[in-house]
DNA sequence: TCTGGGGTCCTAGGACCC
DNA sequence: TCTGGGGTCCTAGGACCC
């Protein structure tokens, strides 16, 4: 059996934690650059605020109905995630290294396959509660035989909360077949808006009771080949999407960016570029990786004639690195180059960015027979600067390739402090 | 005026090899 | 003039996730 555990409105939770007055009230947060609502509780989603809407487009609804509207503050969040999820693996201690995935910043799976099945309710409560005690934070579980079952489980759990105390568990047929029956297609974690047309207007499957007798070879042809055989199984209960190991290490690293007002030269863009590349670098060794390739794009908004459209065009070019590194200065110094040559004058920029791929680890660099060996020496040098930037303030040594103005920086405008991980933002007591 | 950021996995198709 | 079969590696692009 596979628990999924999933904070409740995660940001807008971290939010209230600092706000007790919030508690029953709605609050959203925004994305980046404050462009579009991203996080609601169930008193915002009440009002009919959707996820993903356009900052512009609410604001009424927002003003209308008092709603609490902050800019994310993604240090807040990182922080209270790696608390909750250091609960879990101190919860699940049975075998720390393998039985936690974090899934993503709000959501972890846990493999209970060492658990009875009588004690599968029991456990869910008391992950619930301390998590909640610990951390603040409020939580969901699913509990189910696979890991797309769990995440159906989670939804019923978290969509009539007071009737199920956030908790559900699907470990008997009459109880699946009617979560199954009660679930859209559409909102099972692996069928996105693509698929879930195809399959209600080609083949009329809208639950996921229906999907689930779908033959495999039929989802081999028409649901994405094998992804959509794992599916079908998924649905039968074989679990065949396994934990992940929590070593693994990424595969690409990105860094991108919406600037917060457009850019029309060369300079401001190879800052932002520089700047990106630097935080990418980093977050590789944080990793003890090195990459192999770069590949950096830049996004104009398209034609503007008349009425405005929302029209992205993305340009990329990426090069290949003589050897992988993991050094600032060699990755901006391959990065500039690139963003030169997709340069055009009197162009408006909205947004850029930059992916480090052929990732590698970092004490086992292959040599290149045509190149002068790596250059490690920079490493120390590298570590002090991160060391510094971590504990006293973000970039406080920089590359002065990331300049200096930093006007296309993006607008926070409501975020709030960053209580937990800085000292001259601590949250103060009466 | 204004629309986020960071990932994953899979497949098809081309280049190249013996 | 004829023109195989089996494989690997890489990239682009599609679909999905939170």
């Amino acid at each position: 059996m596979f628990a999924i555990i999933d904070c409740n409105s995660f940001y807008c939770s971290c939010e209230r934690l600092f706000r007790p007055d919030l508690q029953r009230k709605p609050v959203v947060v925004l994305s980046n650059n404050d462009g579009c609502i991203i996080a609601r509780t169930d008193e915002a989603k009440k009002l009919g605020i959707d996820m993903g809407v356009p900052l512009f487009e609410s604001r009424e609804l927002l003003k209308q109905h008092d709603v609490a509207v902050f800019s994310s503050n993604y240090h807040l969040y990182g922080d209270l995630s790696m608390r909750v999820m250091d609960t879990l693996r101190l919860l699940a201690d049975h075998d720390i290294h393998r039985c936690v995935e974090v899934y993503s910043v709000d959501e972890a799976f846990i493999d209970l396959s060492h658990l009875p099945l009588a004690a599968l309710r029991s456990f869910a409560a008391h992950l619930r509660d301390v998590v909640g005690e610990w951390t603040g934070i409020p939580v969901s579980v699913g509990i189910a035989p696979s890991k797309v079952l769990s995440k159906v489980a989670n939804r019923l759990a978290k969509k009539a909360k007071h009737k199920t105390g956030c908790i559900m568990v699907l470990d008997d047929p009459d109880s699946l077949q009617e979560a199954l029956e009660m679930t859209d297609v559409s909102d099972l974690w692996g069928i996105g808006r693509r698929y879930a047309r195809k399959l209600k207007e080609m083949y009329g499957v809208n639950t996921a009771w229906q999907l689930r007798h779908m033959p495999q070879e039929w989802a081999r042809k028409n649901l994405g080949g094998v992804v959509g055989v794992r599916m079908i199984r998924e649905l039968n209960g074989e679990p065949c999407i396994r934990l992940k190991d929590p070593l693994e290490k990424k595969k690409m690293i990105a860094t991108t960016r919406m600037f917060g007002k457009p850019v029309f030269d060369l300079a401001p863009l190879k800052e932002a570029v520089a700047t990106f590349t630097a935080r990418a670098a980093e977050k590789l060794r944080r990793q003890y990786s090195a990459a192999a390739s770069i590949d950096v794009f830049v996004v104009t908004n398209g034609t503007q004639s008349g009425s405005y459209v929302y029209n992205p065009q993305h340009h990329h070019r990426y090069g290949i690195l003589t050897h992988p590194t993991s050094d600032t200065s060699a990755l901006i110094r391959a990065a500039l180059p690139l963003v030169e040559s997709l340069f055009r004058p009197g162009t408006k920029y909205v947004k850029a960015g930059v992916m480090l791929g052929g990732i590698v680890p970092d004490d086992a660099l292959q040599g290149n027979l045509f190149a002068p060996a790596a250059p490690q020496e920079n490493r120390a040098l590298m570590d002090a600067i991160d060391n510094i930037n971590f504990s006293m303030r973000d970039d406080m040594v920089k590359f002065a390739a990331s300049g200096l103005t930093r006007n296309w920086k993006m607008r926070q405008e409501m975020r709030s402090k960053r209580f937990t991980t800085r000292w001259d933002e601590v949250y103060e007591v009466g």
